[in-house]
DNA sequence: GCAAAAGTAGTAATCATTACTGTTATTGTT
DNA sequence: AACAATAACAGTAATGATTACTACTTTTGC
């Protein structure tokens, strides 16, 4: 029940921490296993759960079927890049007033939303643009 | 490369059409299983699929980690209930100028966004205040 | 230093979904 | 109506993310 040190939780935090990406489960493997080559998916699976079940960290379903985690448990959006995939955080205004548009006509409670932009990442929007001046 | 007809898209098709529950491909399985106990959970995942790049329905992806369907393709936000899972309809006011606030300050270009709105339906409302009252 | 309990590595199992394969149904053409 | 081309199907195997299990290792309070 007591929750005990792990130098792996603290490895997969201090990861997550140092990073502005959205990794996966997978990607927080791969890395960590540079550094520690016996860590278990499973390890990292159980720690990345028990760390968003805690609040330490936040899980996004970003609808590409693969769950990402992100340290910064601040109330922000994300972008998700249609091209690439890319998980970027949005520096926008609040929009949590729209919780009270849905509450209008509607016989449950509404306590909050989840909400994903998507669209073309900066890089792809470039890497598209290149492609048509090459095409012409 | 052209599509042909087939009885089990038909009824695939017209069993959403006549649901306003948002089912997941095994729903759509089992109760056409109950019509033609022949049909292939691989046919429905196949037309399923093949429907919603047709754009003749939606594919929802609400955050359980199973897909869910819905032939309403008319622009509207969902709600899932946190407690049983439930995804229902929002009659509410279009939100989608929250693109434009996502849109300042990005660099690349937001085409959209996917909003769900997550609590407690009526039904789950109902029982818990009866289970709270019933406590005292 | 020791015992209780939490955590781990490694592997097996689960679950949604997709791919494959041999057969069946549809469709445009005689 | 019969025919050939091909889309679609049923049934099954494979995939990929995630979870469960088990025997061993760490942590922690005394």
């Amino acid at each position: 029940m007591a929750l005990k040190y792990s130098r792996q939780r603290e490895v997969i935090k201090a990861f997550l921490y140092n990073t502005d990406k959205h990794p996966t489960a997978d990607d927080v493997y791969v890395n960590i296993r540079k550094q520690y080559p016996n860590i278990s998916l499973g390890t990292v699976y159980r720690n990345l759960t028990l760390l968003s079940d805690m609040g330490e960290i936040k899980r996004l379903r970003v609808g590409d079927g693969i769950d990402h985690f992100d340290a910064d448990t601040s109330p922000h959006n994300h972008f998700i890049c249609s091209e690439c995939g890319c998980v970027i955080d949005l520096k926008m205004e609040n929009i949590d007033y729209i919780t009270e548009a849905a509450s209008k006509n509607f016989g449950g409670q509404i306590v909050g939303h989840t909400t994903y932009f998507y669209g073309y990442c900066e890089d792809c929007c470039n890497e598209l643009q290149a492609f048509v001046q090459q095409a012409n």
